[in-house]
DNA sequence: TAGATTGTTAATCGATTAACAATC
DNA sequence: TAGATTGTTAATCGATTAACAATC
């Protein structure tokens, strides 16, 4: 890693790369230019060496970038090769939908338990993962080592659950509950997916295209 | 409306306005300064002043801002009280999820139907939104006035679902796909949520922390 | 009236784009 | 070697913040 600081702009662009990096390869493509590469995906040349430029040199000059590398060392930069240890806390229709079908462990992550209120699933499981009574959870994180609790819950206890679980040494949060979480304590870093917030801008763009 | 070009950075910071402006008004708070909004929002006071100000003038000078007001402003802005009419394909487990609890219609939104190619869920309803076969589908746009489409479908047809629709004059989809779609059709809009970037940025914060 | 707070203009900061020497 | 393309420095552009006159 060279800078210190990298912008949010930069990482949040960092997936997109590897997602296109991903399908050239499965499109056999070897190597590519910053030039095709920023075509391909409407972003200026400039904007890909500098973004890259922020973690390392990855080209060559008068060749451009070696595909499979490339897409190695931002998979690595996003730590896809890492095994980070999820949980997720609420498994109703979206948390039921996210175990069956996202692809945990391609970005990395490894889902080890599920946990919910419901009677109807505790003891059940989902795609492999054991959906356990929300009374085994505190002894769960303090036994195992926790990277991500996935948030698939009402938002009215989203923050109690949350600050319960910060209390408890959790660090990383993927939220899909439509509310704004915060902590005090350093280091804790929240993922927000709010769903209404995204359809209400494309609400904007269509009313004001 | 004021300015003609609002940058997306404002765009997008409307509908976390709005929440908190909700939230303000259930806690039966009646008036807020640029000031207050911003030490609650973590937002400087400038700021919101500058964005509120691409729209109009909506606070009154040694008083600030009337919550209610403000609210219906914001809201009306993103399109809330419009009877936007959408439709969704792709029924499995995410959309059904989003059919049985997202709020569509407090985000402007109603959903006339969704279509699925499984005879298992065709001919049933969620949510009291009825699920019709993909083969109804051309009839139902061209007689229906459909404003946005939600792509809860498999990956690999993403793309050509999207061609398709947008030969039948479709032009918003809110894309659950994790692919980016495109279109060489002017004033088609795209609004994504693509879940693995999502997590994959999070990722890279609980690695760089 | 005096204090508070707006809307807006000006200043600053950061992010994007352009230019170019280095070099494969 | 000549052409292509990198990584990086400099220039530009846009977004955020600060300042302040207007005024409730």
């Amino acid at each position: 890693m060279k800078k210190e600081n990298i912008s949010d702009a930069v990482i949040r662009r960092l997936p997109r790369y590897y997602r296109h990096l991903n399908e050239l390869c499965s499109r056999g493509v070897v190597r590519i230019s910053s030039h095709s590469l920023g075509q391909e995906m409407s972003i200026t040349a400039s904007q890909i060496r500098q973004d890259f430029s922020c973690f390392g040199e990855f080209g060559q000059q008068g060749y451009g970038y070696n595909v499979e590398e490339l897409k190695a060392e931002i998979g690595h930069i996003l730590g896809v090769d890492n095994d980070h240890h999820l949980i997720m806390i609420g498994v109703g229709n979206l948390g039921h939908a996210l175990l069956q079908n996202f692809p945990f462990s391609q970005c990395g992550f490894t889902v080890d338990a599920a946990f919910d209120v419901s009677p109807a699933v505790i003891g059940t499981a989902v795609n492999g993962v054991p959906i356990c009574s929300m009374s085994e959870l505190d002894t769960f994180i303090q036994s195992h080592s926790v990277d991500v609790v996935v948030l698939t819950i009402p938002q009215t206890v989203a923050q109690d659950t949350a600050d319960h679980l910060i209390s408890l040494g959790v660090k990383g949060f993927w939220n899909f509950t439509n509310i704004e979480l915060s902590s005090q304590v350093p280091d804790v870093q929240f993922e927000n997916i709010h769903f209404a917030d995204s359809l209400l801008t494309l609400s904007y763009r269509i009313a004001n295209r």
